[in-house]
DNA sequence: GCATTAACCACAG
DNA sequence: CTGTGGTTAATGC
């Protein structure tokens, strides 16, 4: 993990959405809580079971949030963007770190003390709003994501994340499949193996493209419909 | 019963 | 790390 100079948040060009909303002043003590560093990929920004201490600004580069669960077995939650925060959810109860976050390409993230955020979001209202704003949108589609593992099988699951990655990460019909076949399946809720099969069948039926680690959709409207009816 | 789905296992690139 | 094949258990007509 690289260490960087102290950062300026009125200049930032990677500006969240809640900071637009902070004062000259407010930004100012957001510069003085946060310490920039740059990671490479597979590094951990903050680990399950480990006390925390700041919010992680997901400046640039993807993320991937991921949790252990009874088996020890690590599941992927979500994917998570540039300008989104990390870790809000410890930030009021709990000191220790629920689930692990690490770095899905090369990426630069901000580490905001706990301390100077909550006292940013009881400052200042539209901070807090905007903040809330994105929790609850965050909070709807986890929703969306329980039903669709609860009721579709498999091929509906990886249909839809497939498309999640095309719709959601990339915004594009070609993206790099990121993640090994073990993650991918743990994010699914899978194994590899049926992964690995159900993939092929994709390809088999011309439903999506794939050369090395890129991935193409080529019927949209088929891989939809597979994705809704599970 | 018979078919489908998906996990588990083993083995080979 | 991946792909494949065989086996097995559960579930649904």
């Amino acid at each position: 993990m690289d260490l960087r100079s102290e950062s300026s948040c009125a200049r930032c060009r990677f500006k969240s959405k809640a900071a637009a909303v902070l004062s000259e002043e407010e930004l100012h003590m957001l510069g003085k809580a946060c310490v920039e560093v740059s990671v490479n990929r597979g590094d951990a920004f903050f680990r399950q079971g480990t006390p925390s201490g700041h919010v992680v600004y997901l400046k640039e580069g993807l993320a991937r949030i991921h949790k252990k669960g009874p088996r020890n077995r690590d599941q992927i939650l979500k994917i998570a963007c540039s300008g989104t925060y990390l870790g809000i959810q410890t930030i009021l109860g709990d000191v220790v770190n629920q689930y692990s976050a690490s770095a899905l390409t090369r990426a630069v993230a901000c580490y905001i003390r706990v301390g100077e955020f909550r006292l940013l979001i009881q400052k200042n209202g539209d901070f807090a709003n905007e903040l809330i704003d994105y929790i609850c949108r965050e909070e709807l589609s986890h929703f969306n994501r329980l039903v669709s593992h609860w009721q579709k099988q498999l091929t509906g699951r990886l249909a839809e994340t497939l498309l999640y990655f095309a719709e959601e990460i990339f915004r594009a019909q070609e993206y790099p499949m990121l993640l090994t076949r073990q993650e991918l399946a743990s994010m699914v809720g899978g194994t590899r193996e049926s992964v690995s099969r159900a993939m092929k069948e994709f390809v088999d039926s011309g439903i999506i493209g794939m050369n090395k680690k890129e991935i193409r959709i080529l019927k949209p409207e088929l891989i939809k419909k597979l994705a809704d009816s599970g």
